[in-house]
RNA sequence: CGGGGGGUAGAGCAGUCUGGCAGCUCGCGAGGCCCAUAACCUCGAGGUCGCGGGUUCGAAUCCCGCCCCCCCAA
C-alpha cells in the first residue's frame, strides 16, 4: 500500500509525539507550526517540540505567522490529508478543503465534551470519571465536525495534567495511525456529534489559579493537578503590610484536620498549613512573589506564622 | 528604554523611611531536664550587612555607579 502524503500542523507536545508516529507510517510533505515565540527570561526564541522533531526527521517545516497567507505553497505540497493537532490558531476553511480527503483534528476529550482549547485541564478539573482522544474531520466552527474514531482513558483522580497529556498523545498516536487507511480508503463513516452535549473550555490565564479560604479542598486539588505547570496555583499573603502572591508549588490534603480558629495560614509543629473552606491543604513548597522556591521549614521561619 | 520586589550568620527574614552597640526564628555546638523525644530550659560559636566609590565624628541605613536573584507583563 502507498503511503498516504500527510501535511500535519501542531504545535505542543501532544503533537509532537502524533508527528514522530506518522513519521513511520505516512509520507510526510510537510510541518506547520507557530512561528517560535520569545520566552524564558532571556526572551530567547525556542523551537516549540513540533518543530524539534520535523528538524529532527527533516520533515519540511513551515512557520507562517497565519496559516491562511501560506494557501499556495501548502496546495504545492500535494497533501492527501491534513492532520491537525494541538495548534493554537483557527485554520480558514480554504486550508481544511485544500486535500482531497480534508482535514483531519485529534483532540484530547471525548467530544462533544470539552471542545476547546484546554480539554486536558477540563477533564481534570471537572473531576471526569473517564477521558480520551477523537479523531474528527474539521469543519468550520471548532471542534465541531464528525467523528471518525475514539479511544477511551479511564481517570484515577490522581493524574497531573503533564502525566495525563503524555498518556493521551500516545493514544491519539495509536488511534491514529490505526485509524488513517480505513478513513483514506473510505471504509469508516465519520457521524456526526451530539451537539446539544458539547461543553466548551477556555483558555487559561494566571488569576484562574487563584485559591482562598472560600475553595474547598477537592477545588484547590483538581486546580493542582490540572494547572501544573502553568498557570499553577497560588494565594496571597500579607509581608509588611502589603499583599503578596504565594505560588503553591507543592501541597497536599491535609487529612482529618479541620482548623477552626486559625489564620488563613497556620503552623501546626513543622507543618505549613493553608486553611480552606471545608478543610485544609499542607503546603510543602511554594514561592512568594520576588523569592525563590522555599520549602515550608523557610516560609514559617520568614513568615513568621 | 516594559512594571515591580529583593541581596544582612549555614537557612529564612526584621532593621533602612527618621544615620548612633548586628537583631529574630530555625539550624549547628556544649550542658541541663526527662522513662523518652523532632518537645522544653541554659550557655555558646558563627557577619566583608552583594561589589566599588562618595557624604559624615559616625553608614546595613543617605548619595552615585556596578553585579546578581526573583515576581509580573510579553
Amino acid at each position: 500500500m502507498v503511503k498516504p502524503r500527510v501535511l500535519f500542523v501542531g504545535t505542543g507536545f501532544f503533537a509532537a509525539t502524533i508527528l514522530e508516529a506518522l513519521f513511520d507510517t505516512s509520507t510526510l510533505v510537510g510541518a506547520v507550526t507557530q512561528p517560535p515565540r520569545p520566552q524564558g527570561k532571556n526572551k530567547e526564541r525556542l523551537d516549540n517540540p513540533v518543530a524539534v522533531v520535523a528538524k529532527e526527521k527533516n520533515v519540511p517545516l513551515l512557520t507562517p505567522d497565519k496559516i491562511g497567507t501560506s494557501f499556495e505553497v501548502l496546495e504545492a505540497l500535494t497533501p492527501d490529508v491534513l492532520v491537525v493537532a494541538d495548534y493554537g490558531q483557527i485554520i480558514p476553511e480554504r486550508i481544511l478543503l485544500l486535500p482531497p480527503h480534508g482535514a483531519l483534528n485529534l483532540h484530547p476529550s471525548l467530544l462533544p465534551r470539552h471542545r476547546g482549547a484546554t480539554p486536558i485541564e477540563s477533564a481534570i478539573l471537572e473531576g471526569d470519571d473517564i477521558t480520551g482522544v477523537t479523531l474528527m474531520v474539521m469543519d468550520s466552527k471548532m471542534d465541531h465536525g464528525p467523528v471518525v474514531a475514539v479511544i477511551e482513558h479511564k481517570l484515577s483522580g490522581n493524574e497531573t495534567v503533564l502525566e495525563l497529556e503524555a498518556v493521551l498523545a500516545s493514544k491519539a498516536a495509536a488511534l491514529l495511525t490505526s485509524t488513517l487507511p480505513n478513513y483514506l480508503e473510505g471504509t469508516v463513516t465519520p457521524h456526526a456529534q451530539e451537539h446539544s452535549k458539547a461543553t466548551f473550555c477556555k483558555m487559561l490565564t494566571r488569576e484562574k489559579g487563584y485559591i482562598d479560604g472560600s475553595t474547598t479542598v477537592l477545588q484547590a486539588l483538581r486546580m493542582y493537578r490540572a494547572y501544573q505547570p502553568w498557570p499553577g496555583i497560588w494565594t496571597t499573603v500579607t509581608v509588611n503590610n502589603k499583599p503578596k502572591r504565594l505560588k503553591l508549588l507543592k501541597v497536599k490534603e491535609w487529612k482529618d484536620f479541620l482548623p477552626e480558629d486559625t489564620n488563613v495560614l497556620f503552623r501546626n509543629d513543622d507543618k505549613l498549613g493553608l486553611k480552606l473552606a471545608d478543610g485544609a491543604l499542607i503546603i510543602e513548597e511554594a514561592q512568594l512573589e520576588g523569592k525563590k522556591v522555599q520549602p515550608a521549614k523557610d516560609l514559617i521561619n520568614g513568615l513568621r506564622v
